[in-house]
DNA sequence: CTATCCTAGTGCGTGCGTTT
DNA sequence: AAACGCACGCACTAGGATAG
């Protein structure tokens, strides 16, 4: 096979899968370009049997690397720790193709994170791209029974999974709509109604803008932040709905760049967690 | 005070028994 | 026969104790 033509057929796979790995777009488009740099130049192309199990074994070990390179800048990370945001009319995003988009979804993002490197790749490998045992265990280099643990113990790391996330509908998105209204007009009593009694706030500036270092709890105090912060941005900010991660989403756009990224789990009717990315490193990709 | 040795705890891989 | 759960045992780590 041709390397354009494994490019144009493996490229949405791969990208997705250091996508969840990683949590990092530009990151996993690096890792993607370099593997099928190594395809390209690899000297005797009929000795690699199988392109797709080849690219994968590269991209799921480079992905490895990375995180385990990246642990240690992690522990320093500055505040609440969210992956890049997926914006759903970005073009350029193959993974939107993909189906499962729960599993791209914010919430699923994170609960990755608690799981190590190896368990991280198993798990995505067997759970959302259904390879076999045997063709995990020589991407990874462990024994296949090996790998079935190592599965076995993430999913049960998985088990406290939180309700999982819904897919979108116009319902929730017009939901958000009237949110994000209520917010706009400060509507307190409205913002508050339409928060879970237990909904979470989560802030991603990465230490370089202003954000909440800490999840916000409680409908209360939520209702109150987004008040006080709304009072806050330029007269000139514009609001976009999106999908964001699979999920109801907003961006804040000021000056022409994307500021915000902002998205929303529905549950039961009432939102029950809001993803907000302002870190400008994990925007670059939507501003290019 | 320091060095090394011991032990309790944890994480991980293997293999066996069970299920479908 | 393949997939799965579980328990066992090995290896590594950290914290404490004892000897030098």
């Amino acid at each position: 096979m041709e390397t354009a033509q494994a490019y144009r057929t493996y490229k949405p796979l791969l990208f997705s899968l250091a996508y969840r790995m990683l949590g990092s777009v530009m990151d996993a488009e690096d890792i993607v370009h370099e593997a099928f740099l190594l395809l390209g130049a690899a000297s005797d192309k009929t000795k690699i049997n199988n392109i797709k199990a080849y690219l994968c074994k590269i991209v799921t070990n480079r992905c490895i690397d990375k995180l385990r390179s990246a642990a240690k800048q992690r522990e320093v990370y500055i505040g609440t720790w969210l992956p890049e945001p997926i914006v759903e009319d970005d073009i350029n995003d193959p993974s939107i193709s993909l189906e499962k988009k729960e599993t791209i979804s914010t919430a699923f993002l994170l609960l990755l994170q608690q799981l190590t490197e190896v368990e991280r790749a198993v798990f995505l490998l067997r759970e959302v791209f259904q390879y076999d045992y045997d063709d995990i265990a020589s991407i990874v280099g462990r024994s296949s029974t090996n790998c079935r643990q190592i599965f076995h113990r993430a999913k049960k790391g998985m088990m406290h999974r939180p309700d999982s996330v819904k897919p979108n509908d116009d319902h929730s998105n017009i939901y958000l709509e009237k949110f994000a209204q209520a917010v706009l007009d400060g509507n307190m009593d409205l913002v508050h109604a339409m928060l879970k009694k237990d909904a979470v706030f989560y802030s991603d500036g990465g230490g370089k803008v202003m954000a909440a270092l800490r999840p916000i709890f409680s409908a209360d105090h939520i209702a109150r932040f987004l008040l006080g912060v709304i009072t806050k941005l330029p007269a000139n900010a514009t609001y976009q709905f999106k999908n964001v991660n699979g999920s109801p989403g907003m961006i804040v756009m000021i000056d022409g760049r994307i500021d915000y990224v902002v998205s929303f789990e529905v549950n039961d009717g009432k939102i029950a967690k809001i993803y907000m990315v302002s870190n400008p490193d994990k925007l670059n990709h939507l501003n290019q």
